[in-house]
DNA sequence: ATGCTGACAGGAG
DNA sequence: ACTCCTGCCAGCA
């Protein structure tokens, strides 16, 4: 990985705590990391995240419980299934139960 | 160096 | 419940 950028190796090494069947906000991260970095700054590692590090990014969500829009997991279905199958909770509209779901370090 | 953008959040209408 | 506006800070052209 040529980013050994401070905030990226933060973001990657939270992330890559969140067990499975637990989730993680944008907006959590940023507090976790202490006040530093937006919220943006959290997706834009994500965005950038190497994939050789394995980060479970799927884990990671916005505060509504929603995937990114965009084809960006292969598909918001496809994050949701792998998401269901590692026992996240989530309610009828197809949003994440962040309730019960939400990883808290 | 300056400005725009971005896998967001929070408040207000 | 929804939509719109503002703030956030680093990366990139």
């Amino acid at each position: 990985m040529e980013k050994n950028n401070a905030f990226f190796n933060q973001v990657y090494e939270l992330v890559a705590r969140i067990p499975p069947g637990r989730v993680m906000t944008y907006g959590q991260i940023a507090r976790v990391l202490e006040s530093a970095y937006s919220a943006k700054i959290v997706g834009y590692a994500m965005s950038r995240a190497p994939e050789v590090l394995d980060l479970p990014c799927h884990r990671v969500v916005n505060r509504l419980g929603e995937m990114a829009k965009g084809p960006m997991f292969g598909g918001e279905d496809s994050q949701r299934a792998k998401l269901k199958k590692e026992g996240v909770k989530f309610k009828r509209d197809g949003r994440i139960n962040l309730e019960k779901s939400l990883f808290q370090p």
